[in-house]
DNA sequence: GCCAAATAATTCAACCAATAAACAAATCCG
DNA sequence: CGGATTTGTTTATTGGTTGAATTATTTGGC
């Protein structure tokens, strides 16, 4: 039992079970009757009609053609999530590349636009302001489909105070950003780590595993854990940071003031410099981590996906190692499904997993006229 | 919202509610009235009238004299836990150590026995037919109290998989212990590893901070990891393996099979050995999980309380030198506040706990006539 | 071609738990 | 002593789920 600290009132009982109906129909496979969830839920049919009622009528649910069935009796009618109901708006700005892109409630990419450009070379204002612009047109285009965007979220490649504040992104120079006041959407707007996002992004890209490490390798290496399919943030919001793990304690000096970091041994020059000592570096690292945290299943991203091959062995040979209980379970690496849009994609995932996971609150919403 | 996967009814509405009330009892520095936990949750005064009947009833809370106020108006009921109603039983089972204890629903250990001896020397049946003999005295004495033991738990220096099998415990020499069936007490039992029930028992026993690591230095060093004041066990149940965490990549070999395991610098011997080399290398270990899962306090507890203050500004040099946040926020290093005992009255609060949790159940059980 | 069986979905009375508002109890203060 | 004040209880109402009965729509047997 989760007490939180907060009353429960009979509306709280619909809320949780329409989110529970939108998330059954959201997690199966095929089309749904309201029998199927009833069944599935322990829901009786009577309160899965009236919740499904609602949640056609707040253009969440759709009714389609009956998944195929054999028998007799009456042809149930399918449920779907509908691609026309609420959206999310999911953005990204990192060292030479800004995203915008449209998701709709089924996780589909409706819209995409991308800009490559450098942008160590402006200031956050106008990094932002080119920002601004991209989520317009992704705006634009949503509302043409008849998308209503419940939200936006943001990738970035540092690290995220509450209330969306970028304390330090080192490879794009900022400290101290305000992201929320200079981006100036009128959207309610998430401010996220890269690594978070793109690991949410695999999330609902993958296979269904729910608890994995992503590590995503690029200028900096950082890492999203999820655990039973929700991000672990850490104590202050600033977990995953896996690129100044120690390997080598009197190693290499890195940019951060520490000596031997992980980013020395396995950024991205170091890996096509030595795939071999990058392989090795992340290996002892990544056996920290499941020594820690107990991760069955790792996800190797961003600018290790194309390398996967020339380190997996590498990296296999140390977690064997190790990793105390490597005899008991194996560790399982992989690499990633997506590309370079995981987190744009898992951002605006973030936002469409805001609604279904509380559909009550998106259909009390105050609706524009 | 938390929209886990089971159907929502009236009756689950009441549970929450009455697990708010107690909660929000059990929490409250003084003997709140009625009045007081209902602007404290935001139920009604009527709600939480009939909710704290309820609890009365089932022998969970008690009336007391009022805690004193001023002003007009009728007095307040005050309101505690009660020590008479339900308690836990928490065993440990450890290298020289056999021990178990009973803690009302207040928290307060109200009987303690322990045994020394070397347990390495007996066979797991043997060693466990100790334990039980130890735990019927502490029944024995709950019941002459009027304490209705809710379950038990025990702490065991190893790691355990679901439903009590201890895969291996190497300081003890075990290995696939079914340790339930061994033990054969007549009581609802959980078995979980040192580091995380002791963790859980400064978490009751210490400043109220929710999210911190304990890390235990006995023979073997094992961590706990307490978010939010839950406990993390990871993917698979075997988190917090701090020991085997890779500190010198070519180091001292260690007896798990790799080199430079924290374990071998850090250990108990280590540490009497050498101070300086043990308190560098925790705090290699260290900033790597403060890095990784960015928690802002660390209590040092087992072997290590004593040793404190000589290993303190080691290890905080570490601290400051390789976790990337340090600058934006402090790593805070506290002994631990319990002693030996932490283990087993963190499992004995195990207990309690869950009764407090969700006392519906409680309240619900089958009563034995 | 029609009727029985089967499955899907809806309707309706009953029930449970929280709420709101009125009421009773007990104290303080002028 | 009486009004103000706070605590706790009583009572009618409301919201939401349940369970049983009902309606709807198909398959399959005769």
């Amino acid at each position: 039992m989760n007490a939180s600290r907060s009353p429960v009132r009979q509306s709280s009982v619909r809320a949780h079970n329409l989110a529970l109906v939108l998330q059954t129909v959201a997690n199966s496979a095929d089309r749904p009757s309201r029998a199927a969830i009833s069944a599935a839920t322990g829901l009786t049919r009577a309160t899965v009609s009236a919740l499904v009622d609602d949640l056609i009528a707040g253009s969440l649910l759709t009714e389609l053609d009956p998944a195929p069935r054999t028998g007799a009796g009456r042809p149930a009618a399918g449920l779907a999530l509908t691609p026309d109901g609420p959206g999310g708006l999911g953005l990204e700005i990192n060292v030479d590349y800004l995203g915008a892109c449209v998701a709709d409630l089924t996780g589909e990419v409706r819209h995409r636009f991308v800009t490559r450009a450098d942008q160590r070379l402006l200031p956050p204002a106008a990094a932002l302001a080119a920002l601004r612009e991209l989520a317009a047109q992704a705006s634009a285009a949503a509302a043409a489909d008849g998308i209503e965007l419940a939200g936006a979220a943001l990738a970035v490649p540092g690290l995220v105070a509450p209330g969306g504040l970028v304390r330090v992104a080192p490879n794009l120079g900022w400290q101290d950003v305000d992201v929320p006041a200079l981006l100036g959407l009128d959207l309610p707007l998430t401010v996220d780590n890269e690594a978070n996002l793109a690991a949410l992004g695999e999330l609902g890209a993958g296979d269904g595993t729910p608890t994995f490490l992503y590590v995503s390798g690029e200028i900096g290496i950082g890492a999203g854990i999820v655990l039973d399919g929700e991000l672990y943030r850490g104590g202050r919001g600033w977990s995953g940071e896996i690129g100044h793990v120690t390997v080598y304690p009197d190693g290499r000096p890195c940019r951060c003031g520490a000596d031997g970091c992980l980013e020395q041994y396995a950024g991205q020059e170091a890996v096509a410099a030595d795939p071999e000592l990058a392989a090795s570096a992340l290996g002892i690292a990544l056996s920290a981590v499941v020594n820690l945290l107990d991760l069955g299943v790792i996800v190797l991203g961003g600018g290790y996906a194309p390398e996967f091959d020339r380190l997996r062995d590498g990296i296999d040979a140390e977690l064997r190692r190790r990793v105390l209980t490597a005899g008991l379970a194996p560790v399982a690496l992989r690499p990633a499904t997506l590309g370079a849009d995981a987190a744009m994609r898992g951002a605006a995932g973030v936002v469409i997993g805001a609604v279904r996971d509380d559909p009550a609150s998106w259909l009390a919403r105050p609706q524009a006229v």
